[in-house]
RNA sequence: GGGGCGGUAGCUCAGCUGGUUAGAGCAGUGGACUCAUAAUCCAUCGGUCACGGGUUCAAGUCCCGUCCGCCCUACCA
């Protein structure tokens, strides 16, 4: 049997403008899957990266007066990966649709589907939206007002549509309707949540048309290998990105691409269909495996509406992670918002939720403990003997938070997989104030017990930092270092995520430092 | 037009196949404690479960209708 492996993408972005928390909250909830999972002993792949071609980035950087490419280049470069940074993702590849190495995949694949008959020529006439890169429907459109009197707008960009005509190249899709359906019945995790499971089966129940893959109107993008009047439409050319960034080769499927394909497809719901219909429907027709899963988000409302880049709603990540740190923003979005249903933002919510889960909750657990080894044991960590009934409650908390939690990040569910490991936070804190250490210390007679309680709420923390290092590896990092657990038993992120209910692994003398507050409290006035 | 989701304490949300006095966190109030980031712990206040009917011994939980918010999707033209 092969090892567990465990991939992980999240969607390509679009270059067109500049990233929101929307963006950035996919990465997290990817990357603390991928975090997860690694620490949990699997092989483990992540990818994200960004999606360069089409109309509309054609169009910015015309009106911007640089080619295409250089648009592409800035944004990648200012903004995309910027962005990794201030979010702290660990992904293993980021992939561009502008890379060759994305660009021949691309070429091979279509050019096995039209080989083998999925892809014909024919005629297409609608209403095309520049903004959405796609045709609509009269009844998805709206009528306009003002300087667009008597011509049908898009709802979502409010400007023209445009009556295109195109000969294109078309993928029969309406092929793989019962393919796809029986793939939903025999698999019913793959798409996930079930709400938007149950959408996009009635979807495919309805029937499926046939797809334009192609344009002729414009050629930024991958040309389509036996035709070159025509360049690939966006959408054909990202989705292949999943298995580009694999090495995926018509010939050769490569390695990465066996052990790591099938994939879990992290995607905000507004997309879902692209991956959970058009995807495998792509694969089929290539012969290729589908993917794993396809994990459909909510999205963030601010202010009771969802947050978009084209109504300008969005809030720049650095907004968040300059006052309250990238551990923070990971966390609050995770914990606050039930991974899969739509979540509300606001700034009073995640102040809130700082001072009194971070702060006062795990950040003073951790100083008060590290600063009593430090003050009762001169910083060595000191050795637990008679173990009480409280004592070993703690170490039943941590067995069965691990064992919650563990099956909650199996389903994705990663709200309930923090709520989970955060009742060893409350428990610690519990145990402290009434088993007392500070009274227990001023009587020599019970030195043991000191230690015994001492010993037991740094094996809490422990197994807190190890448990929490894929939500906020920075914070429980420098948690880490202070517990002397570099030193004795090595990185946080080599610490296995299923083994760290075992009692006992931090070693008496372990050399216990001082610890700056991990969550500092915010002054009102640095909110944005 | 059809389908789906949601409307539960000031705020954010749990409440599975109907069953004792409807829960959690935060906020508020009172107390305990001092190791700690004026932190922690305990207690407590707070809800006609959108509205109106109905089924049932029993409904937040099922059925019908209405209102509000949102999502998916059709047709006539």
């Amino acid at each position: 049997m092969a090892a567990p492996s465990f991939s992980v993408t999240t969607p390509i972005f679009y270059v067109n403008d500049a990233p929101h928390i929307g963006h950035a909250y996919t990465e997290v909830a990817a990357d603390v899957l991928a975090r997860w999972n690694r620490q949990c002993g699997v092989d483990t792949w992540s990818l994200t990266g960004t999606d360069e071609h089409g109309q509309k980035i054609l169009r910015t950087a015309v009106a911007n007066d640089v080619t295409p490419k250089e648009w592409a280049d800035k944004l990648v470069a200012d903004a995309w990966i910027p962005l990794l940074q201030t979010i702290d993702i660990a992904n293993d590849d980021f992939i561009r649709t502008t890379e060759e190495r994305h660009e021949s995949v691309v070429q091979a694949f279509l050019q096995k589907l039209y080989d083998d008959d999925y892809i014909y020529f024919g005629e297409y006439e609608g209403y095309y939206c520049v903004g959405c890169e796609e045709y609509k429907q009269t009844d998805d459109l709206a009528q306009g007002a003002g300087e667009f009197e008597g011509q049908y707008v898009c709802p979502i960009h409010g400007r023209p549509v445009e009556v295109l005509k195109e000969a294109n190249y078309f993928f029969r899709m309406s092929a793989f309707g019962d393919r796809l359906l029986e793939l939903y019945e025999t698999q019913p995790d793959f798409i996930q949540p079930d709400s938007l499971r149950n959408e996009i089966v009635s979807f495919v129940r309805r029937g499926l048309d046939d797809l334009s893959i192609s344009r002729q109107s414009f050629d930024w993008g991958v040309r389509v290998p036996w035709d070159d009047k025509h360049v690939f439409y966006v959408w054909f050319d990202a989705l292949i990105n999943y298995i580009s960034a694999l090495g995926w080769r018509a010939d050769e499927p490569g390695e990465l691409f066996q052990k790591f394909w099938p994939s879990n497809h992290i995607v905000g719901k507004d997309i879902a269909r692209f991956h959970a219909v058009i995807w495998p429907a792509m694969l089929m027709a290539a012969g290729l495996p589908t993917p794993r899963r396809v994990f459909g988000h909510g999205w963030l409302l601010v202010g009771g509406e969802k947050m978009s880049k084209s109504k300008l709603t969005g809030i720049a990540p650095e907004q968040i992670t300059d006052v309250f740190g990238s551990d923070a923003f990971r966390y609050y979005f995770l914990r606050a918002i039930s991974f899969g249903q739509d979540g509300s933002f606001s700034w009073e919510d995640l102040a809130a939720r700082y001072q009194a889960e971070l702060a006062n909750g795990f950040g003073n657990l951790a100083s008060r403990v590290v600063a009593m080894v430090g003050r009762y044991c001169d910083g060595r960590l000191p050795a637990a003997s008679d173990v009480t009934d409280a004592d070993a409650r703690i170490h039943s908390v941590v067995e069965s938070a691990v064992e919650r939690a563990t099956a909650a990040m199996d389903r994705f569910a990663i709200h309930e997989a923090i709520a989970a490991i955060w009742t060893v936070v409350d428990e610690l804190n519990g145990y402290l104030t009434e088993q007392e250490p500070w009274k227990v210390a001023k009587d020599e007679s019970q030195t043991a017990r000191l230690h015994t309680i001492l010993a037991t709420a740094a094996e809490g923390l422990r197994a807190l930092s190890v448990l929490l290092a894929p939500v906020m590896p920075k914070s429980t990092a420098l948690l880490w270092t202070a517990l002397g657990a570099d030193a004795a038993i090595g990185p946080l992120a080599e610490q296995r995520i299923d083994q760290v209910a075992t009692w006992g692994q931090l070693p008496e003398g372990a050399e216990v430092s001082a610890l700056p507050p991990l969550f500092p409290r915010i002054e009102v006035d640095q909110l944005g």
